[in-house]
DNA sequence: GTATTTGTGTAGATCGGTCTACGTTTTTCC
DNA sequence: GGAAAAACGTAGACCGATCTACACAAATAC
């Protein structure tokens, strides 16, 4: 029953080509001072005994060649586009990527964080972490550090975001030119002190901007509540009691539009001839042919190789932080249309 | 500049309460011989230095408390789910949980597999992994494994999966009782040889079993495709180009209905007046509204669970292997309906 | 009162690598 | 041809924990 056969180590290559452990390790490691006998020689011990190193015990003094990954969610799929763009790159730098996940708030990902210090991973990439601006910049003081999807500037680390004020600009453009005025915009507030670079405060700054760029001044109109599905759906509840409701909305995210497009279903009133809605983000839902929800589109894949790219750069000695932003593009689908005509406000009869 | 604060070792604790390493370490580990009043200086000393141990550095001689999480897809949600599951059980149990994804064939899944190896990670839940049985066989021998997704019976790991010959047992008596007889069903067919206990396999018996229970044997009907979006698209495209389609399709995964739904949707046909289309999985997407695709959810959450207690078990020193199978419950949306009658068949005109 | 057991704490080898310091050749340079 | 430089290889400390073996004291047994 004992077929566990023991993982061969350094010092049993060390053995096998009769040379020291030293002179295996350098080989592993591309070091000077290698003749290419004895590299040959080496590689070939190594192979026969199909020896793999142990990044463990890589890691106790050198590097582990392992990249963290933190996600605050992975049932949301846009998450999932980016660590592809990640583990791509990553691939290509010889570093392995490990994903971990903590849903349940800033402490949850405080002890995330904190598990991947203790495995001594090389850097860490945080997509959309919770926290302020200063949690952040300690963590990038103790290693290096990537966030994706907050803008900068920072200090100790770099970031990575889509360019939220453009994305807001291309969709209130888009309902303008279509010939809304009443468009509304769903702004998530979360339970934090500071949101500073938050997408939540960047989107709502760019739809203010261009609000007021489309002489649409008078008509902003920030609803606040929770970007997730009931958020969406509660939010454009409260909106169609009014009496004077909006004809569009840039919900923020896809998620919140998908509970906006429910509300809406269940109140009767038809999309988009009554009502045009936007979402942000493109996951996949936004594409099926049923949903065809209008969306802004980030690059996710470009997004998550840019950050893996800069994060080696800073493992590999960069100093200076590096503050990026990736053009979105909007992708317009069947949830927006013209605006319904004047005379007939939409809204319930 | 040199705020890098080096963190403290348990030489550092050892040093600062006036014991030694060992004691430390026994203080850290629970082990039997402190007493209470050198374990209450001990914690102390650890407070006041904030000390935290090397995962990496346990991991050498003891355990690393870490358990891997191989994915293949991390793009289906389902995946999320279970591992929300798995992450709940572990956490209880003092185990960090961190995922490894590798979409590109067998080969990548070895090389994450062999990465979690490397990293001495104390037990490997894979999910709906590639490769034949024998394959998992040898994994499981090297290291504590269970293998979700797929069905026993196994000798050096345990599985986990869904009970999918009832599910397609559900899916074909609900179709079955609402009228249809010419219900198709669309296979997967992978690249691998060896198919055996993959979820393709146990879904197309257990239609199989139904439709012979249904007496509908005559009526049998395997499409072989690919359960993916476009699989389940041109799948549908072929059966509707047929003089006589069939009125229903259990469609073998949501990803596959939905491609289905797409191409009944560009084909004119109405769902379900028309034509009923079932999926399996329950991912999200299935519950929007617009989509409300009836489907089998197979409860991952309890599986995820269910499998890391398991694996728990078997990283405390169980030998024997354990398959177990969840049961599955139908969900019933707005994508099935009565079976068109006989005379007007669905299909073009 | 001595022998044994139990409780408590320590020293030091160990895990599997990395890396510095240094010894030995070989090559290059004048 | 001798000195300096470059190339090659090795010994052994080190990373931060675990864990075995053992020393010593106090408690219990007889």
């Amino acid at each position: 029953m004992s077929e566990q056969v023991k993982r061969a180590t350094i010092g049993d290559v060390a053995l096998h080509a009769g040379v020291s452990k030293a002179a295996v390790s350098k080989v592993l490691r591309g070091a000077y001072g290698v003749s290419e006998a004895m590299k040959a020689r080496v590689e070939a011990s190594m192979a026969a005994l199909g020896y793999r190193p142990s990044a463990l015990a890589r890691g106790m003094r050198g590097s582990s060649f392992t990249l963290g990954v933190f996600v605050v969610d992975l049932q949301n799929t846009f998450m999932s586009v980016l660590i592809e763009g990640i583990r791509a790159e990553a691939e290509v730098s010889g570093y392995q990527v490990f994903i971990g996940e903590a849903s349940r708030g800033l402490s949850q990902q405080q002890q995330m964080i904190e598990a991947m210090l203790d495995r001594k991973m090389d850097g860490l990439l945080l997509i959309a972490p919770f926290g302020t601006a200063e949690d952040l910049e300690e963590i990038g003081r103790s290693t290096p550090t990537v966030v994706l999807g907050r803008h900068g500037p920072s200090k100790s680390y770099d970031t990575v975001a889509s360019d939220d004020v453009a994305g807001s600009g291309l969709i209130v453009d888009h309902l303008a030119a279509l010939g809304h005025r009443r468009i509304a915009h769903l702004k998530h507030v979360g339970r934090e002190r500071n949101e500073d670079g938050m997408p939540q405060v960047v989107r709502a700054r760019g739809y203010v901007e261009a609000m007021v760029r489309n002489g649409l001044e008078s008509e902003i109109d920030l609803i606040e509540g929770r970007w997730h599905q009931t958020g969406g759906q509660r939010a454009m509840e409260l909106m169609l009691e009014r009496p004077l409701p909006p004809t569009a909305v840039h919900a923020g995210t896809d998620m919140a539009a998908l509970g906006a497009l429910t509300a809406l279903h269940e109140a009767g009133i038809r999309v988009p001839e009554e009502f045009s809605v936007v979402g942000y983000d493109n996951v996949f839902a936004a594409s099926l042919p049923q949903v065809a929800l209008t969306s802004v589109d980030q690059s996710g894949v470009e997004m998550g190789s840019l950050a893996a790219r800069l994060l080696v750069e800073r493992i590999q000695g960069r100093r200076e932080a590096v503050s990026t932003v990736v053009a979105p593009s909007l992708v317009v689908r069947r949830t927006t249309g013209p605006a319904p005509a004047a005379i007939a406000p939409a809204g319930r009869s």
